[in-house]
DNA sequence: TAGCATCGATTGTTCTACAAAACTAGATCC
DNA sequence: GGATCTAGTTTTGTAGAACAATCGATGCTA
């Protein structure tokens, strides 16, 4: 007899981290930007306590830098930053697809995630195109079944939605992307796991380029 | 002109968990051991605020569990836990491997870590073996050159070893693994990185095996 | 202009306090 | 006997005040 899932269990902190989180990833606290305890203790209305215990959770996910002393700012991923992301895309999403079983349950997901995205690019919602993205390259992971995988995963992409928005990686430069993701897709279900992982090799190198290009062009290192 | 490296700084919170983890991965604070506030507080003479930051800090890691009203424990993987944990291993560490360049530096910390696990299997000094093992396997990973990928790693390999300490997989157990280490650095180091996969896959397969069959004995889910 | 001393602001840490949730141990009921 | 209820105790979650330590900026001196 299983005892009660605490799942709707909501502290203070917990909701704290997920509204931080919320307005990390929609750009509401730039990169970069300093986060004073002071004001988000008044923005939120929690005290200091609760407020660094919140830091800490997300510092240790890599959306907050912290320095000791002189407080906590938004992360700012530089160039070596991406390029580090990049490894770690390509070496999990790669060798996720690789050991992925024929007809992973999952694969659906991702078929809905490029359906998605082509459906928002048609109508031009890029900013849809782009979650749509997201979603597919999570569904990709969680075929591995792994949790931990899903949330180390879960953690780089979002400190690469941060590079995003530092240099403003536009959403509709994603859309060229969104043929390719069904060419992956189709290479996994036509039994051939090593052209798709070829295929999202050069794929995320593309991308990566895009992204430094980006970086490039805004002057940033 | 860069500023000061800031590597000596110190918080009482940064140092408090470097002591936690240490205890952690010794032992001393055995998997599932729940960690009162008060008696922690106690232990190590700091205030429940720097506490609990730290808590949070290691619960994101992995090594501790908090549960909202319940306080927070030693993590105690189950047997879920360690097949979670090994697909993680797979997935890195092949990944790793097969991508690795020829050559690359940190391979000769993999040799390095090779002889040590030999001469210390040769003195029977099973604590050290183990601690050569996690140097190779540490080394294997740093061919990525990501920190993050690293850090990833890092985290679940310190779960795992409250898996071991839960149900006692005794050091001398990775006695048999050294030759394979061996066999893996040979593959590499004979420019056949894809051989080299294969064997660290079936090495991982059979070590994982290895702790699921300790869970077992030991009567534990 | 390049240090350098000073001061104000921010962070690190401790302490106290209290509300809320969880645990404990009897008491009660079937 | 076992389950359930309840009241009291313990522990955690959160707020807030206080102070030391460090940082950053300002203005001064040479």
């Amino acid at each position: 007899m299983v005892p009660v899932t605490r799942l709707g269990l909501m502290t203070h902190e917990s909701s704290l981290v997920n509204r931080l989180t919320e307005l990390l990833t929609a750009g509401e606290l730039r990169p970069g930007e300093k986060l004073s305890e002071a004001s988000l203790v008044e923005r939120f209305d929690v005290s200091r306590n609760t407020l660094r215990e919140a830091f800490r959770v997300l510092g240790e996910q890599g959306l907050l830098q912290h320095i000791p002393h002189r407080g906590v700012s938004v992360a700012s991923p530089n160039t070596a930053d991406v390029v580090d992301i990049y490894r770690v895309r390509r070496a999990i999403e790669c060798s996720v697809l690789e050991r992925a079983p024929r007809n992973h349950p999952h694969a659906v997901h991702m078929a809905e995630a490029v359906e998605q995205a082509k459906a928002a690019a048609a109508a031009e919602d890029w900013l849809l195109v782009g979650t749509a993205n997201m979603s597919f390259h999570n569904a990709l992971v969680s075929m591995s079944d792994s949790v931990r995988l899903m949330r180390s995963f879960g953690n780089v992409l979002a400190e690469l939605r941060l590079a995003f928005l530092k240099v403003e990686v536009l959403d509709f430069l994603h859309a060229p992307f969104v043929d390719r993701n069904q060419g992956v897709l189709d290479a996994y279900l036509g039994e051939s796991p090593a052209e798709a992982a070829r295929l999202l090799e050069g794929y995320l190198g593309d991308s990566e380029r895009q992204v430094l290009g980006a970086y490039a062009r805004a002057g940033q290192a």
